[in-house]
DNA sequence: AACGTTCTTGACCGAATGGTCAAGTGCTCG
DNA sequence: CGAGCACTTGACCATTCGGTCAAGAACGTT
């Protein structure tokens, strides 16, 4: 569905995205019809059909977008940092802030995660973001400040910890950021025995 | 849908139960109508709901089943073991054994948790496991054998890095369980910079 | 003002979907 | 055998959904 889009246009397709994401976190995907989408924006179902060619096509912009945003987050946080395991900290913190941000997008995530139609797009997401990780340790590992494993293996454990420590203490229970943030970074870096 | 169920009965339930539990991992649970569970199986629609009463209440007895059966497992695997920490490290090898045995449950619990209606239910399943880890990381603090941090997040961050794993490694690359397992347990009882 | 383009409307459509039910089959036990 | 209960059938129903489209409104440009 690639339109020319005024200025006018570009916002409307923003206000979409933002409200059926909204939606499709707090009820799911599948029940939340494009009428639901329209109907509580007042605008016709038309509208809908003019800046996306499909609702498949809506979450999958929606998912693109998200992930963009959180990878720029990311490597905002890192800056110019030298030191490879500050690094990974780094990202871990602004990870776990983006999402309490963004807490819909942790659910749109999840699910997407679960269908068989969204899994690809997400699948490169993800990979994308364990190649950005692995980068970090690889160079750790070189200057000597981390055991020599895997590094693609750490890195999606890392990634493993840190949504389900975000998931249980941000969201569920309401724990502070930095309290959550600082767990997660003391079992990557530690895990159970260590320290 | 608490009926008198005759041996024959009992199976045919256990026959629908396994039969949708692939269906909704392989195609999703909203793309599956409960038309191409009954069709699939070559019987009439009045089957499905005379063992259940809906849709909804199939998969949540799906996920109730699945649970189960994963916590049997995994405390038989444990079985007398006296070491808090080898009792962690058998808990997530079995976990991953059974993954890999149930393949089809991993996607629908994924699911499942995106799901409004099934959260709650998964929610608890998620706590009991919980709760089994949190036993014995306090025994391992007590024993001298782990740091002593706070015991729930420790446990929340073992099942985030091993569903994780066992996602990527175990599902999508098909690399085999005790290389995962060895990974997983390393990470957990070491993290990145232990050893 | 007039014209082409962008945007909006909302009735409409065919194709499901979850669930019901009256009717019937087959098993079991007295 | 026959009565009663467990199970099965599949047509049927109300509803909903994603998506279309002819018609027209709003906008920008000249």
């Amino acid at each position: 569905m690639r339109r020319k889009l005024t200025q006018r246009g570009k916002e409307r397709r923003r206000q979409l995205m933002e409200h059926a994401a909204g939606l499709f976190a707090e009820r799911g995907y599948h029940p939340t019809s494009v009428a639901d989408i329209v109907e509580s924006l007042g605008v016709g179902k038309g509208v809908f059909y003019w800046y996306f060619s499909s609702k498949e096509e809506l979450l999958a912009e929606i998912l693109r977008e998200a992930h963009q945003d959180l990878r720029r987050r990311q490597q905002q946080a890192i800056g110019d940092e030298p030191n490879p395991v500050t690094r990974i900290e780094l990202g871990i913190r602004a990870t776990i802030e983006w999402f309490l941000e963004h807490r819909k997008y942790f659910t749109l995530f999840q699910f997407a995660a679960s269908d068989e139609r969204f899994a690809p797009l997400l699948r490169r997401n993800h990979d994308v973001a364990i190649a950005d990780a692995v980068r970090h340790i690889k160079e750790a590992i070189v200057e000597g400040h981390i055991a020599d494993q895997n590094p693609e293996m750490l890195a999606e454990a890392i990634v493993g910890t840190v949504n389900q420590l975000t998931q249980t203490y941000v969201f569920e229970r309401s724990e502070p950021v930095d309290r959550t943030a600082e767990a997660a970074v003391s079992f990557c870096l530690h895990g159970l025995v260590g320290k």
